[in-house]
DNA sequence: GTGTTGATGTATCGTGCTGATATATCTCGC
DNA sequence: GCGAGATATATCAGCACGATACATCAACAC
């Protein structure tokens, strides 16, 4: 997951990892931030495998003077993406696995719905939506069932998810149905 | 996070894995599930510890034709509390960390909150609420700051992720309310 | 009776992410 | 000139997931 989220971060302009942290955080918002921890092997992996390439380190800074343009302070590493990089992003938005439905994967997919084909758009929507209706439904069955036996901050536990996935899916509703207003199925 | 959920279910009865996950599942409903991958080795650590004890395998059952009771099954292991994991299990609920205030931790805290100390409850729910009301008003200010250069779906899954959290916040506000109310400071 | 499905049940492995920690450097105010 | 805090890279133990494997057992079908 967060292969893609690099790689579409980098698909806008070129970043050190520093700086990528910052704007995965407040891109995915809600949907957890990513620590250097997964990050700094996550690039070294990407690198290694040609869809990122590093921008000459620079040891040494030819002119401290000026003041704008090309600085790379020592130890920076600005990462960039190749045009291997570029194709294997492309690839990896026109495909839907499993992993998009899930809250960290959803969030991810849906920052860079901007760049993804409509009609995945809607799988990946919809996909989520499934998921949430069907968590909704386990906990409704459930609440039902042991209701009685619950304490009262168990159900109130129980009953707050319940809530949120409703919410979730009437949101996901939403968005679908603008996403099919936007560009109708044949018509 | 697993080892007092675990602790916390045994508590109230013997269980072998697959129904623990079960009850895991059922309990925790929004906030994760837990997976036998994390379930098994968790069991073999509490059972070194000396906190969970293995009630005897039974390898020849004796009578098949005794439908009641003492039902295990070849290759069952049923876990029960020892003395030294009810002590434990007490002192875990006595203390918090900052791990009480995260999503998982935050939930698993609450599923057991009937047989947590009423100081420790409030003390959780504030450290949830500070840390819930910290997060959306860092979504509010990087909503107001970027809103015109964020595309339609960005903008989407960030307002989504901040009613979300707004929310739990007022949640969270009513359970402290009801929590203060039923137990009150000093008067 | 035999076959096949689905639930029960235990277990391991590779992979990925977190949270903590270490270590520098740069920037700004005082 | 100096300390505080942001910038920046990096590693590590620990935890959890998802996949997978392998058995047993009840049920119902044919």
């Amino acid at each position: 997951m967060l292969e893609i989220a690099v790689l579409g971060l980098l698909n806008e302009s070129p970043m050190h990892g520093y700086e990528l942290r910052k704007r995965l955080a407040s891109l995915l918002g809600a949907f957890r931030a990513f620590s250097y921890g997964s990050l700094y092997p996550t690039l070294r992996r990407l690198q290694e495998a040609g869809w990122i390439d590093e921008e000459a380190p620079l040891e040494q800074t030819p002119a401290p003077s000026a003041g704008f343009a090309g600085r790379s302070k020592r130890g920076k590493r600005v990462y960039k993406l190749t045009a291997e990089g570029k194709e294997h992003f492309a690839t990896l938005l026109a495909e839907v696995g499993p992993e998009a439905y899930d809250d960290e994967g959803f969030g991810t997919r849906l920052a860079f719905f901007a760049q993804t084909r409509s009609d995945i758009r809607l799988q990946i929507l919809e996909g989520r939506r499934q998921r949430m209706t069907e968590q909704a439904d386990g906990m409704r069955t459930s609440l039902a069932r042991t209701r009685e036996r619950m304490d009262r901050y168990t159900l109130q536990l129980q009953e707050h998810g319940l809530e949120s996935a409703d919410r979730e899916v009437r949101w996901l509703s939403e968005l679908i149905e603008s996403e099919r207003t936007a560009r109708p199925p044949l018509g």
